[in-house]
DNA sequence: TTTTTTGTTCAGTTTGTTCTGTATGAAGAT
DNA sequence: ATCTTCATACAGAACAAACTGAACAAAAAA
């Protein structure tokens, strides 16, 4: 028997598609609902979603919120619409990259700072620290490697 | 008052240095695990770990083998040594960068796979569904270039 | 062989996340 | 202003993940 209905091989896609978002660091909830939405041709509001999803609006407001800050997806406008809309951006590699390379180098950045600060705090030990101090040091070139790597990632 | 005692940095750069480590995807547990060993000078024990950590060996020998499986940390050996000894490798930037890269490949492969199956599948219901099968494209081209992203991090 | 020492497995507990329902606040309609 | 309709905050319930101790297995020492 082919079970295959076309609400079953959108199920599919869904499940196999949000576990690649999931990588990208979000959660489960957030994935499944972005590529619901990603899937849906028109804007969709936080009812259509909780009922679509089968999960209650108030997890349909954090999760969007959330996307929504992270630029994934956006609000958008319809005259006569009193609901809020919103839409999945469409352009994945774009849309993921950017999400994922800033987060990867604001990160990085924030922790390398707060190693170069205790790095300064160390240098007042100089003598029997050497090692300690060494691996301070690779640790800090590590993140100056990610950086870059990171970085690159963003030019295509 | 200037509270910076040797034990103190110590716990201040394992502290942020995880925190970089929890990025690649380990838990705070086996990142914390990992810059311990790391910044150890020689290799460790389960009862080490455990002593220094504050956790269970039972916690130590979980993290361990999860860490040694990616080959983050090496298990060697020292004669007249019975017990178990672990180093983390040193190479950083290389080290992460393997680990990282080769998980986002297999993972997006094995999915890429699974959605050309469901392709497959769709292609029965050719007439009507050119939309939903449009996103299916757009999403195995997104994970051809993913992998093709990735593969280019380790070229350095 | 028996006895120790070391590592792992498993069940139970603790801890932390995610979800839901109610209450609150904000904005449009009457 | 009052009444509706929507979105968000909050607290408790349901769920999942991490940790531990005790029992088990494997290997060395006696």
């Amino acid at each position: 028997m082919c079970g295959s209905t076309m609400e079953n091989i959108t199920e599919k896609i869904i499940i196999e598609f949000a576990k690649t978002i999931e990588m990208f660091g979000l959660t489960p909830a957030e994935a499944r609902l972005f590529v619901h939405l990603y899937l849906q041709e028109d804007p969709q509001t936080l009812d259509e979603m909780a009922e679509a999803l089968g999960k209650s609006k108030t997890s349909m407001s954090t999760s969007i919120r959330s996307l929504s800050e992270s630029n994934l997806v956006n609000r958008v406008w319809q005259k006569g619409v009193r609901k809020d809309l919103y839409e999945a951006n469409t352009q994945l590699y774009k849309t993921f990259m950017h999400y994922y390379v800033n987060k990867w180098l604001e990160a990085s950045s924030l922790q390398k700072d707060a190693l170069e600060d205790i790095q300064k705090e160390l240098q007042i030990f100089q003598t029997d620290t050497s090692t300690l101090a060494d691996h301070l040091n690779e640790i800090i070139d590590f993140h100056k490697q990610i950086e870059s790597s990171f970085r690159h990632l963003n030019n295509d």
